[in-house]
DNA sequence: CATACATGCAGGCATTTGCCTGCATGTCAA
DNA sequence: TTGACATGCAGGCAAATGCCTGCATGTATG
C-alpha cells in the first residue's frame, strides 16, 4: 500500500464525500456520482482517479459506463498501521507526559 | 472533531513522520525533533503548527522550550468515522458487485 | 449509418502548500 | 546585565492542487 496517496486521496472533502456517496450506494456511474456532486463532471472524473490510484475504489466498466465500488481494504491498513498503533500507546502518554514536567522542574 | 483538518495534517510524510517520532518518545522538543528532519526548524514549525491545529499533538511550554505530546483522539475517531464504517460494509460489497453486473446484462 | 449519450484527455488559471531567508522575542546562566 | 540558546513571526517563491473550458473517443439505439 501507499501510504502516501491513501492519505492524500482522503485529504480532500470532496473525495470523502464520494466514499460516502459509494458507501450509501456502492457501484454507481460517474454520471450518477456527479448528481449530487457541485462541479463539473471533468472534475468529479479527477477526484475519482485519485481515489482508483489510493486504491480506494476499482472500477468496471459495463458498456459506455463505469462502474464504482469502494474497496475497504487501503482504509483498515490505515487502521493498523497509524490508528491501533498510537492507541496502544494511548495509556502511555499521560505517564510520559507527567514523567517529563517533572525531569527538570523538581 | 475537525476532519478536514486532521486528514490535511495526515496528508504529509514529514507531518506523520513527526508524529511517529513522537511515538517512538513523546514529549520531544522542537530542537530535538529538527535533528531527524531534514528540513530547517521553521519548516517544522509550521508542520507541527498543523499538527496542533488538528489536535494530533498538544505542547506544554516548559521555560524556553516547548514540548509535543500525541493526543491519539482525533485519530481514534477518524477510525470511528472513516473506517470501522466501511468495514462494516466490507461484507456487503462484494454481493453489490455481484448484483449491478448482473443487473442489466441478464 | 446517424444521433445522442457516457466518458476520456489536454491545457489554462487562481489558490494553496511547503520550504526557504531574515529578523524579533523570550529565557537561562555566568 | 550580557551573551547564548530556543522559539516565534513575516514575506518570498516554486511546485502542487482543484476547478474550469474545449474537444476527442467510444458505445448504445433508431
Amino acid at each position: 500500500m501507499d501510504d502516501d496517496k491513501v492519505f492524500k486521496a482522503l485529504a480532500d472533502a470532496s473525495r470523502r464525500m464520494l466514499l460516502d456517496r459509494l458507501c450509501e450506494r456502492n457501484g454507481q456511474t460517474l454520471g450518477q456520482l456527479c448528481e449530487t456532486m457541485d462541479m463539473k463532471r471533468q472534475s468529479v472524473t479527477q477526484h475519482l482517479g485519485l481515489l482508483e490510484q489510493a486504491n480506494l475504489i476499482s472500477t468496471v466498466r459495463r458498456g459506455r459506463e463505469k462502474l464504482h465500488f469502494i474497496n475497504p481494504v487501503p482504509l483498515y491498513e490505515v487502521y493498523a498501521r497509524w490508528i491501533r498503533k498510537f492507541e496502544e500507546e494511548r495509556l502511555n502518554l499521560l505517564h510520559d507526559l507527567k514523567q517529563e514536567l517533572e525531569r527538570k522542574q523538581t
